[in-house]
DNA sequence: CTCCCGATTGTTATCGATAACATCAATTTA
DNA sequence: TAAATTGATGTTATCGATAACAATCGGGAG
């Protein structure tokens, strides 16, 4: 099955069908130089008849130059990463670059490793996840990369040369403005994996200084060991609304514990907002299709991603020019609508 | 920024200080042959000192042999795909190979596109995402591939080295039986995107033909050009209960359609199940855990991946065995817990 | 009639590694 | 003690392309 094919076709055996030089063949495929239309047509045909497939690692190696661009986020299947990745897909495509992916789960040991695999495929540019420490041996490799590199979900660059994302400290800001213009006082944090999720956490930090700012405290269950997704949200709900039951807000890490958190308030006949206000984070679809009365921050995920895509671009192609350094993705507050079920 | 160091690190620098042979480094740097344990440490130190980083792609070149393994999905931000990708990188990153993603959006000049790249890097596998039409050139470069091909999603290998995922005839027939089971006769179907998703319609046309067999027919509503989302279900199965109020269940292309769907059954005062059965597909989590009533069919996506990336390995490292050509997923029909509330 | 020019096409020297084989000294074996 | 073995390291020839420059040729300028 698998050596099917006995030998590989290169430039040579193209070159020799078209009787023209390796040289030739090279500058048709590419578009490049020179070349007669006749010439042209000859060398198109010798590659169609042999199926003449170039082969990237010598040409990358030869010139020097990729159309790689390697991708590190902390998790393909949780959806927002993946729509940041949807963006970065949606423009690097066209223009001709592959990406390839890396999955750190958050474990900086993980991104070393993935940093240094990628680089050593001599990618044209390096698309790193904010929001998690950096290792030291990454801060080296990333000190010595000959590409550009550029932070996702954080508007911060750290460093790198070029950041794009929200600001987490702002969006924290955002819900503790939220939660006092309604005047409610007993607010909690519901979240996981804060010492893994920087962003996360810079959030919970903006949210918990903005309140004290106003006197006004905040109670905060988390977990490091659950996954941040629904389940976790809707148990830690449970332990929240036992040692704490006369709260009137919450903030999730994200919609999808928020939505969790949702679904135990609701079956412990707790009115929201009534009772209790939730306000979730990033604006993901399902849970807004539901229609529930979640209130939460939605993030541009794929213009973030769509926006570092073209920063990268822009640097490739005009290496002088000093672009801005980053760029602040818009927050929205949004309601769910007002349907009282959820 | 991105011309700080001047000079790339090569074996051949790293040679000089240890006072060896570029050759004697690579055997270092790889573990292979037998280098005097003063001589290793020696030359490990020098490539520290020096920060150096192998470049895989004149390796590969030299080799003929690479770490990449290209993987083609409709979509990463579909959590079923990504899922199942997941699962892939699992088994294959610690097994020391890199994947790179391309994302096909259903289209097969696109796919054809993307194999075209992909295996112009010379990867050592290729994963395919079953489901879709495959264009005539696409099946060329196939057949030329140098290289172990799998089909993703679904058991038929379609003529592939293995294929994995669930056998959609199979989930097809189960919903009709579970129907079926309950003496329901007034069925319909709900989905989009049937024209490019056809592990999808395999699964539509095989409920057809099991509800035939019992002499009942189909109500189908479907739309090619809404997307495969709960927006869409809910819009449809309004759609639905407008020209057949009497309806007794429902199927939908999969779970985010399926919650699309059950949110204006409920809205619209629609008892479920009593009135209506809903079943999805998938199983995926977030509709679980807010505890709907939904009826799914879950498919073991990361053992999908994790299985269809075995498979390569085994194929990558015993070439001469001849392994079974695929690996039908077990499909579980599972019931929502019984709350009413959904 | 000679020279220079621009459009084509070819030559040569890498790119940064690895495979395969060659060396050479230190042991071991007969 | 000579021959065979083993371990450690070096040589040479690619891998399949591209960069940079050289060569060739027909035609208009001087």
């Amino acid at each position: 099955m698998r050596q099917k094919r006995a030998k590989t076709v290169t430039l040579v055996e193209v070159a020799a069908r078209a009787d023209v030089s390796r040289m030739t063949v090279s500058k048709v495929i590419r578009g490049v130089g020179s070349i007669s239309e006749e010439t042209r047509a000859r060398v198109r045909r010798a590659a169609d008849e042999l199926g003449y497939l170039p082969n990237s690692l010598a040409g990358s190696l030869s010139s020097r130059k990729s159309r790689m661009v390697a991708v590190i986020i902390p998790s393909i299947s949780d959806i927002v990463f993946s729509e940041v990745l949807s963006g970065v897909n949606a423009v690097l495509r066209p223009n001709g670059y592959q990406t390839f992916i890396g999955e750190s789960h958050f474990d900086p040991v993980v991104e070393a490793d993935l940093i240094r695999e990628m680089l050593s495929f001599q990618p044209a540019g390096l698309l790193l996840n904010g929001g998690m420490e950096r290792s030291a041996a990454s801060m080296r490799l990333l000190e010595n990369r000959s590409c550009p590199a550029i932070q996702l979900w954080d508007c911060d660059n750290s460093g790198l040369d070029f950041g794009a994302g929200p600001s987490h400290a702002e969006a924290g800001r955002l819900v503790a403005m939220h939660f006092l213009a309604r005047g409610l006082q007993r607010i909690a944090y519901v979240g996981a994996e804060l010492e893994k999720d920087l962003c996360a956490r810079r959030r919970y930090l903006s949210l918990q200084s903005s309140l004290a700012a106003a006197d006004i405290g905040l109670v905060s269950v988390t977990c490091e060991r659950k996954p941040r997704q629904a389940a976790t949200g809707r148990l830690l709900t449970e332990q929240l609304m036992r040692t704490h039951p006369d709260v009137q807000a919450i903030h999730f890490l994200n919609d999808a514990m928020a939505l969790g958190g949702l679904s135990y308030l609701h079956e412990a006949g707790i009115a929201v907002p009534g009772q209790v206000s939730v306000v979730g984070f990033n604006g993901t679809s399902i849970p807004n299709t539901v229609r529930t009365r979640l209130t939460t921050i939605d993030t541009p995920r794929e213009a973030i991603g769509e926006t570092a895509a073209r920063a990268l671009l822009d640097m490739l192609r005009n290496a002088n020019v000093n672009p801005s350094r980053s760029w602040q993705a818009a927050l929205h507050l949004v309601q769910g609508n007002t349907t009282e079920k959820f």
